[in-house]
RNA sequence: GUCCCCAUCGUCUAGCGGUUAGGACUCCGCCCUUUCACGGCGGCAACAGGGGUUCGAGUCCCCUUGGGGACGCCA
């Protein structure tokens, strides 16, 4: 069987992790079956849809390098194909207009709410008896009122509804666009959908479809409804949690296949394995394998598996992306050590990249002050000596790598009776302006030559000044 | 309110009638160590409750509870 899903976004909005979840499991489903994955913009809300948010939407995918085979299409471009068909349904006496207004419909609605029953069209247009002359009517599609309607999902089984808990639905607006429901059947339809994968949130209008696909007397797809992902703290996913623009995680300096390992595991699973590289998800998924359950965003862990792509990812790979994130803060990166060699130094103490070029910007522009606590701590009066010697010390060095470095300090300690230790951490917040850095030879390497004089110069005197300062109070 | 779905550590999950209920994240110890990390070792922590079915239930059925979803001329 050739294999053909589809990710169908409305454009009313970023693409979120929710949204990026659906589409990862459609995009996967196809790669794993060789099949086709297309592409489908359903912007019948006129009022809400956007350009912006299909330029999100696209440039969201295409960062996550889920590629499609078709499409973009769009719904607003196929409505004489829609009114096609709601004519034929309603010659096949499967629909008819509907001249209620919305007044009269929000009074039926407060009334059955009221009963404490189920809101629900009551089919007084039906017989058509209704006709006013001048109002533009909407149609409705002829739901059964009796029977069952049987959804058989992929993930949940079989799910059985009762007609009678179902109404007719408006298939068509006045101004001749097709609502979501109609557009959905007439759509997979015609583009061939093998296999109907969406989020748990569509599992209720699952049976209303399936009986225009009846009407209709088209084959319908197999479907599988995802489960949803919640916010953290249980409720509905939120713009404090990954409701945000997946582009935002991009900003942040996050991967994209660590996005996509993360959102691969959110109701997915194959034994205890954790990290799955692109191509080991395409070869391992499996819709069968998908549990039904909800499940929450976890930022943690979603930033443990960054930090585990950082780590194995090549240096010269991430060194353009980190030239990214200096450059956004402002730096120049050819100021400095070569990006790929800071990514070296540093993949095992970052869990995005954004944080990363935090942690090395002293590399590519000097401080105005050593931070208050390290400095309080490491530079002291006593190591003063010790700083300035090594100063010395390192400035004769004319093979500027970490294991010369190394030995200057080594030697320099030794000399003034210190464990190494001792002398490489005042260097560490001299040089760097804080106490925490890769191993201090390596670091020094990085920083270079040139600064690193120049900075011991500054904490000595910074030093002697602070040393002042306190004799004279 | 009505209908539908879901239910294993705090979180993500393994489990598909017989397990000391496993792994991962987080957290806490210890080790490694020139800081921080990484890494290694160890620890805390779960079958929502109640009925059945069965020789035997986390696994099957029912109820309760809890959570989520749907009930739009939104998707």
């Amino acid at each position: 069987m050739n294999v053909k899903t589809r990710f169908a976004p409305s454009p009313t909005g970023v693409l979120h992790i929710g949204g990026v979840r659906t589409a990862l499991f459609c995009w996967l489903y196809a790669r794993r079956h060789e099949g086709q994955f297309l592409l489908r913009v359903e912007d019948t809300d006129r009022e809400r849809s956007t350009e912006s948010s299909v330029e999100a939407i696209v440039s969201g995918l295409r960062w996550l390098g889920l590629d499609w085979d078709e499409g973009p299409y769009f719904q607003m471009d196929r409505l004489d194909r829609y009114a096609e068909v709601a004519a034929s349904l309603i010659a096949s006496n499967n629909a008819y207009r509907c001249y209620c207004s919305t007044d009269e419909l929000a009074e039926l609605r407060a009334r059955q709410m009221e009963a404490g029953e189920k809101p629900r069209y009551d089919g007084r247009c039906r017989d058509g008896s209704r006709v006013r002359p001048g109002i533009q009517p909407v149609i409705r599609f002829k739901t059964p009122t009796h029977g069952e309607m049987v959804v058989n999902d992929l993930v949940r089984g079989q799910v059985i509804y009762q007609n009678s808990e179902l109404d007719d639905l408006v298939i068509m607006r006045a101004d001749g666009v097709p609502t979501y429901h109609f557009g959905v059947v007439v759509d997979d339809h015609d583009m061939g959908i093998t296999h109907t994968i969406r989020g748990d949130d569509h599992l209720n209008n699952t049976p209303r479809q399936l009986h225009i696909y009846t009407a209709l007397d088209w084959d319908t797809p197999a479907y599988a409804h995802l489960p949803m992902i919640l916010g953290e703290d249980g409720g509905r996913l939120s713009k404090r949690h990954g409701a945000v623009n997946v582009l935002e995680y991009a900003e942040q300096g996050y991967l994209p296949e660590a996005v996509l390992n993360y959102l691969a595991r959110l109701g997915w699973s194959h034994g205890d394995q954790e990290i799955f590289s692109v191509q080991e998800m395409v070869e391992l998924f499996s819709l069968e394998a998908v549990n039904a359950s909800a499940s929450r965003f976890d930022a943690e862990k979603l930033a443990w598996i960054n930090q585990r792509y950082i780590m194995s990812t090549a240096p010269d790979v991430l060194a353009p992306r980190l030239e990214e994130q200096l450059r956004r803060k402002g730096l120049d990166p050819s100021d400095g050590p070569a990006a790929s060699d800071v990514v070296q130094a540093y993949r095992e103490r970052a869990t995005t990249l954004a944080e990363l070029a935090a942690s090395c910007a002293y590399l590519y522009a000097d401080f105005e002050a050593p931070d208050p606590g390290a400095a309080k701590k490491h530079l002291r009066p006593v190591i003063a000596p010790a700083l300035a010697e090594l100063r010395q010390q390192l400035d004769t060095l004319s093979d500027w790598t970490p294991p010369a470095v190394h030995g200057a300090i080594e030697r320099v300690a030794e000399e003034a009776g210190l464990k190494f230790g001792k002398l490489g951490q005042p260097l560490r917040v001299a040089i760097t302006g804080a106490g925490v850095s890769p191993p201090i030879d390596v670091t020094a390497a990085l920083v270079g030559k040139a600064r690193c004089v120049a900075r011991i110069d500054q904490a000595v005197a910074w030093i002697e000044q602070r040393a002042a300062s306190s004799k004279q109070a």
